[in-house]
DNA sequence: ACTTGAACCTCTCGCCGCGTGAGGTCATAG
DNA sequence: CTATGACCTCACGCGGCGAGAGGTTCAAGT
């Protein structure tokens, strides 16, 4: 069965230390191999040493090789259990998982790499008046960890990049604009009724919509955001130019109007 | 000094269930996060239960932000420490910290990927006649692992893929053919410093220095390589279409003409 | 006032891949 | 016979919690 290649007659056996050296792993290793049986010594001496043949060296170089490309032990043990000369399918089945979990990996760490680098510029900007203002946006990210599911994340992010960030910045703007006007309505007391107010709704969720996708999904996230609102109105109306209750009275007018629509 | 922005006299305090459900970790991560003092309950009540502020609620957000970016408990223990609105330049240097180790292990995804993908390609090639070839494959990484630094590995890479697939292809042909000329030459007992040996000699030494660097780092890499085929000549020459003791005969043929030279 | 069930407390072990000892046995050279 | 290394088997430690045991306390209903 094994060892078709290197049969070990007469041939050299390693003591533990020895193949140490030629692999260039640790002795500890060696034996938390030999523990949890990714590399069986292959015999022990009467007194109870480990001997290692030609094999079992080349079985070890398999199991680093393996290990250098991310697997875990238990995985490897698995993959070396049935020699793949008889299932090759095994071992590519392995590396195809292996390789999606890598792609996993790297989209993450993709994805924190430019959050990082945002808070960076948000701290480099010339927009630095007030260092609360960062650990605000650092309360914001967890609460959007809290709220939306990675992919809801994701979709979020991409829509806000395929949009670009001057649309992104005219969308503030213009929402800006909006709040102005439907506060300056809300305290004159307009009907919600009043076409001029329809309007401005109107305009109001073809902003929001532009961020979210259509279907299940984005209604979806968009209740996620209403959720947030709910819970955090005083947190978040904390980042915006006017005070929370103004903001929450705006909101049951928006509200109305919707009903009343 | 702390909770300059929300003062807790008379306000709501949280208990630990609580402050869980609001911010969506667990109690045990609450009574970690208390034990290693990254957030410890502001106070106890006088059976011994924790309550919390909304300055814990808001220190919490903070921890859960960091360590979403990947910053481990220590880290932001430590970045919390001094109250950020004092000394903003840590919190930069915290993150611009945190960004490099992202950088590095990108890179390291990346050439994991890429190391699988070629893996995956050499056994969905046509090329498979053989899984022992693949399996020498494996055994190969990790020897390239125990040899050279990863810096060196990343130069061999980076040459590689300068020169280009084609390019390494027809080197390995023209190494097979040096390597034919030259065993003609040591069977007929050409002498090492007759011209045609010696012409070949340095064909070899230019084929082989188009891998390798310049300078202190190239020879270094070439020391690697050496050390490598001494101690592992027949796994080595298991790849190579020659027997082992042919190749063997061979590099002792090239000392001697090198030494002539 | 009493009971019940949920919520809270502390303490402990488990995971993964070993590093790093501690304390004892075996092999070999002088 | 002894000194020195190489080897053996435990066993704890690391990071960030999950999971559970076993006991107390809280809040609500009767």
């Amino acid at each position: 069965m094994a060892g078709v290649i290197g049969n070990d007659t007469g041939a050299h056996r390693w003591s533990i230390g020895e193949l140490a050296r030629a692999s260039g792993v640790t002795v500890r290793t060696l034996h938390h191999y030999d523990e949890i049986g990714v590399l069986r010594a292959s015999a022990r001496t009467t007194s109870g040493h480990r001997r290692y043949t030609a094999d079992d060296l080349r079985r070890l170089y398999r199991v680093r090789a393996l290990r250098a490309l991310g697997m875990s032990l238990d995985e490897i043990r698995e993959a070396l259990a049935s020699s793949p000369a008889e299932d090759p399918a095994a071992m590519r089945g392995l590396l195809a998982a292996q390789l999606r979990q890598l792609t996993v990996q790297a989209d993450r760490i993709q994805q924190l790499i430019a959050q990082v680098t945002g808070l960076l510029s948000q701290l480099d900007g010339a927009s630095m008046p007030d260092p609360d203002q960062f650990l605000t946006t650092l309360e914001m990210i967890s609460m959007l960890d809290t709220y939306f599911t990675p992919e809801q994340r994701d979709e979020l992010a991409r829509r806000r990049s395929e949009l670009g960030a001057d649309a992104v910045e005219e969308a503030r703007v213009r929402f800006a604009d909006l709040v102005e006007q439907l506060l300056a309505h809300a305290d004159a007391g307009t009907p919600v009724d009043d076409p001029r107010v329809r309007d401005l709704v109107r305009q109001w969720d073809e902003l929001g919509n532009a961020f979210h996708a259509e279907g299940v999904g984005g209604e979806q996230t968009k209740a996620a955001a209403r959720r947030m609102w709910q819970d955090h109105r005083d947190e978040l109306s904390a980042r915006l130019p006017w005070p929370a209750e103004r903001m929450a009275g705006l909101m049951a007018y928006l509200e109305r109007a919707r009903a009343a629509g």
